[in-house]
DNA sequence: TTGTATGCGTTATCAT
DNA sequence: ATGATAACGCATACAA
């Protein structure tokens, strides 16, 4: 058991060549004839020689890594992202690899400079850091798309849903079924959210009813594993305050994690989904299907985003240009159970 | 706007001193002048320079970096591993890197390769793979951890939680409740999964209760999203074959995917959990909290599990030296709902 | 068509 | 205490 790997030069003396000519073989970066070729390539099985890549990136200056920034790895709806994102690299001689920044803007910034110094071949993001002003230089030309989330100040590929008019299909749906007073919750307000709240605030509008802007609310709670969302007391707060001081009667839930906790509230209390009060949620969440609650949610198609991103994203690596543009993917409105 | 990193080489003219001594200070490998010091720790504040680590890599043969190579990066209860892992290892200057071998034997075993060609500084793994026999020399002499299930012809040390004895708590307590007929259910038979079944029939041995083999059942299912699972239609058959069939009044689940299918079925046939059967399952997970069914589960301790397996790593990266043991975390038997 | 030679940015050996 | 230099494994410009 040797402890180190055949390198170039043991394939080079194997086959009787130069390292030029096994390089030009592997890369296929020149004509060498047939007969060497065949040389070469039974060298390199015989001794089951690997490319070093950390060589060729050291060299070339790119490796066939992306590298996938997600600001909460344990939200099921990045995976389903992910694994898309990742078939479709596959399919391409790409590897992904899974980066966690919780939710932290610090750590973000550093997890995207290791991407920038191990020579990633590109990245997506799902970026935590809102303003890109001071953070874009950090990634140099290295292909970047963002995805489910639009930073500011910085021009690159954007994949999103239709936020707003999603939104606006969502809480449209909701008036239709005789809602008079909304309120919108979400955890953090980042321009998703934003834009979410834009469409709510539209339908609202259009049909006339009151705005309460005291029913409009972010916390911003930091992100917790789903296991402490239920019986969590800010979030208890919350929801006494707009049912019982504000009477709402019907309550647009910004995403999934909020729906969780706003679930786990309801069934506390005993109140009934779409009975007792009209509820409405962004995604379409694998445990909604196992609840004994109706309810409204806007169906993100996540293949649809990761094929988006992961598509765009090797047209920049293959060096194609075209304008830095926003991919929006169309939703769809969904009864469960 | 150069699109060039400053170099080694760079720090050393503005500090005027070599490239050697820059090294040095870097790592300090060398006694250095304080002065001296001081004159090149400006010099790299001054340019922002930040070494190279492929370059370093290149040289070494080690980076700082290290691979969570996951059988199912969707399965949450991996998540909260991962979470615990990484907070363990970046205390001590190392990064982690997600993969996702999405229960495929051949992409894990490619990840592997991967893993040792980019001289990660270690993997911590959930095989997906049994027989390591011809796996074990991809990794050289790359530190590994296997967590949370044991692959044969391999020594190496492994983290797991006490599976066969806490699948017989759990199997014990469903019978003191009154389970005469169980059925064991689960996807996929593992080396784990073999020891939560030893648990369960030493449970029904020691009551005298009759065991039946056609009621313990393993499908091949390969992993899916969770969205499909529920109106799975060869878990449907699996349990209209123990349930109308084999008359059990008691079902133990090897884990949360079975469960998640299991409780959706139960839901569609109206048939209510610990009053109707008696259920029993491997895996606290985030959304039975909010379910309306009483549910009995073995509780793993993710943080203990993940606290170990990079604590462990690190003695390896360290260069310590102990025997490959197993460690085995304990469970808690927990009333949910 | 193939080989020679150089450099990518480090680290490490050996001088000085 | 510091510097010159070789080597890590590969890709490439250029020569042959």
């Amino acid at each position: 058991m040797k402890s180190t790997e055949p390198s170039m030069k043991d394939v080079a003396n194997l086959a009787g060549v130069s390292t030029a000519t096994v390089s030009h073989v592997i890369n296929d970066s020149c004509n060498v004839k047939e007969e060497t070729k065949k040389k070469v390539n039974s060298a390199i099985e015989q001794l089951n020689y690997k490319v070093n890549p950390t060589a060729r990136r050291l060299r070339t200056g790119h490796s066939k890594i992306v590298g996938f920034v997600v600001s909460n790895l344990a939200h099921y709806f990045y995976q389903e992202i992910g694994a898309k994102i990742e078939e479709v690299l596959n399919n391409n001689g790409y590897e992904l690899f899974y980066i966690n920044s919780h939710e932290d803007k610090a750590k973000e910034i550093q997890q995207l400079q290791l991407c920038k110094s191990e020579d990633f071949a590109g990245v997506i993001v799902v970026p935590v850091n809102e303003d890109w002003s001071q953070i874009k230089d950090i990634l140099g030309n290295t292909p970047t798309v963002f995805i489910d989330r639009k930073p500011k100040h910085i021009r690159r590929d954007v994949v999103l849903i239709t936020n707003a008019q999603s939104s606006f299909n969502l809480t449209n749906e909701l008036i239709t079924r005789g809602a008079k007073r909304l309120a919108f919750i979400s955890p953090l307000l980042d321009t998703t959210m934003q834009l979410r709240l834009d469409g709510f605030k539209d339908a609202i509008m259009q049909h006339n009813l009151p705005l309460d802007e005291d029913c409009v609310i972010f916390t911003n709670h930091k992100p917790k594993i789903y296991t402490e969302l239920a019986d969590d007391l800010e979030w208890e707060k919350v929801l006494d305050f707009v049912i019982n001081e504000k009477k709402v009667d019907c309550i647009v839930s910004g995403n999934s994690l909020f729906a969780f906790s706003a679930i786990s509230y309801f069934k506390k209390k005993n109140i009934k989904l779409q009975k007792d009060i009209l509820f409405g949620t962004f995604d379409n969440a694998f445990w909604m299907h196992n609840l004994d609650d109706q309810l409204l949610v806007v169906e993100q198609n996540t293949r649809a985003m990761g094929e988006k991103a992961a598509s765009v994203l090797l047209s920049r690596l293959k060096g194609e240009t075209f304008i830095y543009d926003e991919y929006c993917i169309e939703t769809k409105l969904i009864n469960l159970n």
